[in-house]
DNA sequence: TTAATTTGACCCCAT
DNA sequence: TATGGGGTCAAATTA
């Protein structure tokens, strides 16, 4: 179904592959994330729709904001094939250097979420080889793909609002064989899905045995308008592939494609996190279309209806299964830093309600400016507290569920194109409104089991942002070390 | 001739 | 339990 500005795309799908809008401009949220003061969470990139050419205007400087994480040194740092080179984030082009901002408060308190460095040396062009190479499991598009989308009149991109981004692709992203991710695939089915007059395209990665599907829904021109990825790649990413072909792979090992990337987030951190889940779960060779429709974690791994511990495992799923709308849940901002990997800022949040332990943290995906990464961590237990009035507070949930596809805990990634409206929509995803079923959570398991909400598009209204922001932060003793540790 | 794509039918899961 | 719909298969078609 169609949306109009500040409200979801609810087509028939919107339950497993919810269209987000954004709402303020990427300036207001470099704004942000460079105040502290400003405790908005002014999420959301493109103020006026795709085309506002608002984000070089990033008030900060490479070296003022920037800086080299702990355990990753400049050169591994600038390695990461996530490096915004395009954007202006960037590096000395004479030194490449960044100042610093300490990173160990972070790696410390979310150690699972590190990354391994590539001891390489590299060079800005190398860099900017990797990551237009690199595949990008978390992000539709690239960001050059991004750039030249920002650069076109509004009249292109802002189009009907059943198509809510439309995307500058190449003709090789067109012919559906390359689709600008540096893989290759293979297409094997084409669906009308209702609710969506734009067709969509499912691919197989072409390497044998490798489980990566994708599904691509294009609009009526021809425009990619949606892509999920789902599952990891068991191997390296081919250096010339030119057209879908086996022959055009590198072989490497499988566990090497989770190292040799540099530090970053998208799905070389999820496949760390795979990599850790395969050593206690074999669910690699479960029938795919269970787990790219909608199996729940729990019944996965623990059989229907079960709701122990859930071991980790290897999904990178993408959007589906993930009660991807907004959670509705108020946030207290209580940090923000640069983690490794991403240069933009990562807001860390905390549910409001007393006693929930659950916490959040929100990043821009340096890899696709216009996606947001939400991770949470922990599961609410209460319910999702009734709206501040119906203005900008307007709640698109999907349905909250106690089972079923919405209780998926494991990594998910909502990836899809920007949209072109300006919204106050909020959208989230990750841990579903569990009710009073919560099981006991640890932030360990959380994150082994790779818990990461992960949504696209703008997130967290300004208004709630304002709301939550403000509180007493004295509530929270470790929020302050951590808040301070900033 | 071969490989990739298309497309209708079928499977299976969620409701 | 029935039904709808998304995902996949595989034969036909196309390049």
């Amino acid at each position: 179904m169609a949306s109009s500005g500040g409200s979801l795309n609810t087509s028939s799908t919107t339950s497993q592959y919810p269209s987000f809008s954004f709402s303020t401009s990427f300036s207001d949220l470099i704004a942000s994330s460079n105040n502290n003061n400003n405790q908005d969470s002014n999420w959301g990139f493109f103020a006026g729709g795709v085309e506002s050419p608002k984000l070089p205007a990033t008030p900060f400087s490479p070296s003022s904001f920037l800086s080299t994480p702990t355990g990753l040194n400049q050169n591994q740092f600038l390695d990461s094939p996530f490096f915004p080179f395009n954007s202006n984030i960037v590096p000395s082009p004479t030194t490449g250097s960044f100042s610093g901002l300490d990173f160990k408060d972070e790696e410390r308190k979310y150690s699972s979420f590190s990354f391994q460095p590539q001891p390489r040396p590299v060079s800005a062009n190398k860099m900017e080889e990797q990551v237009k190479s690199q595949p990008q499991e978390w992000s539709l598009t690239k960001q050059n793909d991004f750039m030249s989308e920002m650069n076109k009149p509004k009249s292109e991109t802002t189009q009907s609002a059943e198509t809510q981004y439309v995307s500058d692709q190449s003709q090789a992203a067109r012919d559906g064989t390359r689709l600008e991710d540096g893989y290759n695939w293979r297409k094997y089915g084409q669906k009308q899905v209702k609710g969506s007059e734009n067709p969509r395209s499912y691919y197989k990665c072409t390497y044998p045995n490798c489980p990566t599907k994708k599904k691509v829904e294009r609009n009526l021109e021809g425009h990619i308008t949606e892509i999920v990825y789902k599952g990891s790649h068991t191997h390296s990413k081919p250096q010339n592939a030119k057209k879908s072909s086996s022959n055009n792979y590198i072989e490497a090992p499988a566990e090497n494609n989770h190292f040799d990337s540099s530090a970053s987030f998208g799905d070389d951190d999820f496949e760390q996190a795979s990599s850790i889940s395969k050593s206690g779960d074999d669910h690699e060779n479960e029938p795919e279309a269970k787990r790219w429709k909608g199996e729940t974690e729990s019944e996965a791994i623990s059989g229907p209806g079960s709701r122990t511990v859930r071991e980790p495992r290897i999904v990178v799923q993408t959007t589906s299964d993930i009660d991807i709308l907004d959670d509705g849940y108020r946030w207290r901002k209580y940090g923000q830093k640069v983690v490794k990997g991403n240069p933009n800022p990562r807001s860390y949040y905390k549910c409001t309600y007393v006693g929930c332990p659950v916490r959040k943290h929100v990043e821009r995906a340096s890899h696709d400016l216009r996606a947001v990464i939400t991770t949470y961590e922990g599961k609410h237990n209460h319910d999702v507290p009734a709206p501040r009035g119906s203005g900008s507070y307007n709640i698109s949930r999907a349905p909250t569920t106690n089972n079923g596809s919405t209780n998926n805990n494991y990594g998910s990634m909502a990836v899809r194109p920007s949209t072109n409206y300006p919204t106050n929509i909020q959208n989230t995803t990750g841990l579903t409104n569990n009710g009073g079923q919560q099981q006991p959570y640890t932030l360990q398991m959380l994150q082994n089991s790779g818990n990461y909400g992960l949504m696209e598009g703008s997130y967290v209204s300004q208004n709630r942002g304002k709301d939550i922001s403000l509180s007493s932060a004295k509530e929270e003793p470790e929020d302050d070390l951590f808040f301070n540790s900033f």
